[in-house]
DNA sequence: TTGAAAGCGCTAACAC
DNA sequence: GTGTTAGCGCTTTCAA
């Protein structure tokens, strides 16, 4: 068996309690005694018992982060940095993969809600009202999504797309058209709204390489000089469909990206986009997932995003 | 506070135990009794409080993965194999990233150890002795690396590696180089011996697009007619130079990845390259910790590679 | 500043 | 088949 707290009590000669408070609470400890005690602890290796310690604190040192899908490059890198800001504190992460199903979502969260002090939870497909039901009963922190009362944080999406077509007029477009997302995506939504109005607006597309180059087929005919995509998986179908049918991109047509996913710098040519902190956004979470579990209110966060200006845009050619 | 087994076993008037054996031991407990007890646990909402249940049985229920890099597309997917096995069996499990550094990777291991009945390590850069000591306190899986008298699971890239050459030759390519990955990775010597001696090697190049980029120039001037490239980020690396300095890719050149990673399918042409059951690989994984938890042997299962041909290859051009 | 002792919620003998 | 009971390893009153 393990070395316990019984084990350094005696070896210190101590008793069980002063061993835990001069490794929880070292002010309580006369700093002679603690720094014994602290010898004997390393000495041994002793470390403590996460769930005799939960038991009675209650708090169990593990949070969880669920997203819709680990496969999309995008999650991975949220998990990241929950991870490195959780870490600081010493505590670890469970991760829960919904592949994309509301019910197995909300399971989930229920699931880890007794195993964890709070999670996170990512691009939720789940109602308002679910959303509200389980951050009733565990500390939640959404990204990419605003519930009214609910910790969030969140990328700018409609300021990013603002960027997108600011970029764009300035290089001469004015006639460009949205390859959008799913209709029932929330961040779809978010991103329509920084068009302005000002784009062609084309049906809600899968939101992979595959929806891309069904997209690009359908606007070509529109006769616009840009496409602006919902994603970059978006962008890079339309981009294999532009070139197989030698449609020279940036020359006669600019296509603008979403998220900056690593493919985005590596495809040809390199993909204008916006980039999304979304390391940065884990790392908020946790954050505002540790001011909840000190007792304070829930905060809403927004992260800004950042246009990447790269190969695939350039001044719109006169004529269509 | 959360409903406990006493709440259960008073309104289902019986004893805790009995409750308890309800739950974990069902056949101990006559059916009529046993529905009953089920019945409140459903109404009352009622979940088994695990660090208690961990502090008696010695058991978490829970396991940790540790990765090298999250952000490399490879591993989410093993995550996912491990998550979906592990679900099945109500364990969940926790992530950590060691960001490629072999002193995290170990330290990671042994904080780990404390909280799980077992890890599954993957692609680690620790030493076999290190690993030894590891397995020794914990138990252990490791993916993709063999290391004696621990449990692994391995990709057969090898016999992958044999299959691109033979794919090769079979298009006339006599003459092909490999652009090789880190030469102290475990897995680019796997690769290495599945190309048995057939390639021109050319030195190790980092495993990532800009390693790619680098390698190709000097394998231009090899006047090979095919490139083998150690991962598919190599190879992406690799075809953005040779569209840059118009080489036709495959018509001058072959070029084939290693990995099958989501933009192996989109780029331009879509890449040929060994597809490796990353997911497979994760729930084997799990298998094997179970396996070990219930006292039994360390085991080392190999699963199949196979090349995915696409448009990336063709029949070697008769001049260089 | 320290120690003794009472549990946290659960499982696993041990009785019946 | 079911109930009683003794802890698992730890933190936290309460006394001293």
């Amino acid at each position: 068996m393990a070395v316990t707290i019984r084990d350094v009590a005696r070896q210190a000669q101590v008793s069980v309690s002063t061993v835990s408070r001069a490794l929880s609470a070292p002010g309580l400890v006369k700093d002679a005694t603690r720094q014994r005690v602290l010898d004997v602890v390393a000495g041994l290796g002793y470390q403590p018992n996460r769930a005799a310690r939960s038991l009675i604190t209650g708090r169990t040192g593990n949070l969880a982060v669920v997203v819709p899908d680990l496969l999309n490059p995008f999650f991975p890198s949220v998990l990241r940095g929950v991870q490195t800001k959780a870490g600081e504190a010493g505590t670890s992460v469970f991760f829960c993969d919904s592949r994309e199903d509301p019910e197995t979502e909300a399971e989930l969260v229920r699931t880890m809600a007794s195993q964890v002090d709070g999670v996170v939870l990512c691009a939720s497909l789940l109602s308002d009202e679910t959303i509200i039901d389980l951050a009733a009963a565990t500390p939640l922190v959404l990204i990419n999504r605003i519930v009214p009362g609910v910790s969030s944080v969140l990328m700018d999406s409609a300021n990013g797309m603002e960027q997108v077509v600011t970029h764009l007029e300035s290089l001469g477009h004015r006639d460009y058209v949205y390859l959008g997302g799913p209709a029932a995506a929330w961040s779809n939504n978010r991103r329509m709204q920084g068009l302005n109005g000002r784009a062609q607006l084309l049906g809600s597309f899968d939101p992979n390489f595959d929806g891309g180059y069904t997209a690009a087929e359908q606007a070509l005919s529109t006769g616009a000089t840009a496409f602006i995509a919902y994603n970059d998986l978006i962008a890079l179908g339309a981009l294999a469909y532009l070139a197989e049918h030698d449609v020279k991109v940036p020359e006669q047509i600019s296509v603008t990206g979403f998220d900056d996913i690593l493919y985005a710098t590596m495809c040809s040519p390199a993909l204008t986009t916006v980039h999304m902190p979304t390391e940065a956004a884990g790392e908020v979470a946790v954050d505002l997932l540790a001011t909840l579990l000190e007792g304070g209110q829930p905060e809403h966060r927004e992260l800004p995003t950042t246009l990447v200006i790269r190969a695939s845009t350039a001044r719109a050619h006169s004529q269509s």
